[in-house]
DNA sequence: CTCAATGCAAAGTATTTGCACGCTC
DNA sequence: GAGCGTGCAAATACTTTGCATTGAG
């Protein structure tokens, strides 16, 4: 059993819940997939090992997920919740490609440091933070250099200001 | 006129779309109220001036808005869309508190020249970010200082891992 | 007069809830 | 066996869309 596992099956029986099979095959499944699962995109997963399992039983357990610790909730800006993974993960930002829609995980302890200092000087008590950085990804800044060319003519992109999901 | 009205104005008559008393009035709503307010809060807000305005609209004219230069999205972490004041009005970072939900403004040139130094790193285009602070007011510290002490015997607080709206 | 804007209602999304049946403990 | 878990369908919350009518340019 995974050390995962074995946190799960802890918090499931401290918190008086109950082992079952769904449970397992979801929490196997997410911890085999190193990303950013919406509750949908594991649904689907989860169906292809079981095609019996519901989309509630998804979404419930991944907010058990949540509660013991293994997972952690991220919310990009297309309206979805996405989980990635928490235990022995690092707390990290993102910067997201709306291009190709890439995240690249990043950490500064810089800019830790700073948020701290900020959050000192209001008196506040910080319980979680959250940086995401919306822009264009190098592999994709290429391509919309072409795209930009082949534009000459066209009308300028309209930029409108956005923050938050 | 005001700046802002001008600069809807011209923006309308670019685009080639109309100038309607609606959109004047929920211009005017919206200058007044140095507010985060979700496409409701407005609705609400202008109902009150004139009745017969619609849902539909205010969410319309706030994308307009935002297209026109003049509100930016903000998505805090209750799944509404909250809109705050665009032009002349720096960009700055939020600290949410989760007691009263009382939304303090902050801004810090170290914090804005990390993240481009790490988006640098990436050879990332940013073309936006966002920093939000989840915890505890000054305020609302001392009220949940009183409330442990009352609830010394209960369990602890669960601390749900929540990043993102 | 033409075409965009409006407001209603209906349709979409994403998520949550109620409930009868089934399975752990 | 008691009570939580499951899966379905229905409900909810927020936002968007279709459409006939109204109104600005």
């Amino acid at each position: 059993m995974t050390e995962e596992q074995e946190i799960f099956h802890r918090y499931i029986q401290k918190s008086g819940l109950k082992h079952t099979a769904q449970r397992d095959l979801i929490l196997d499944v997410f911890l085999r997939t190193e990303k950013h699962l919406s509750s949908e995109d594991l649904y689907r997963l989860v169906q292809k090992e079981d095609p019996n399992i519901g989309q509630t039983t998804v979404y419930r357990t991944l907010k058990l997920l949540t509660e013991a610790g293994l997972a952690r909730e991220v919310r990009f800006g297309d309206g979805r919740t996405h989980y990635e993974h928490n235990y022995k993960h690092q707390h990290h930002d993102h910067m997201i490609c709306m291009e190709c829609g890439e995240i690249i995980e990043f950490y500064s302890a810089e800019l830790e440091a700073i948020q701290e200092a900020m959050a000192a000087k209001h008196r506040f008590e910080v319980k979680q933070h959250l940086l995401r950085i919306l822009g264009v990804c190098a592999k994709c800044r290429r391509e919309v250099r072409e795209r930009d060319k082949q534009e000459m003519a066209g009308q300028p992109h309209v930029q409108v200001a956005t923050v938050g999901e």
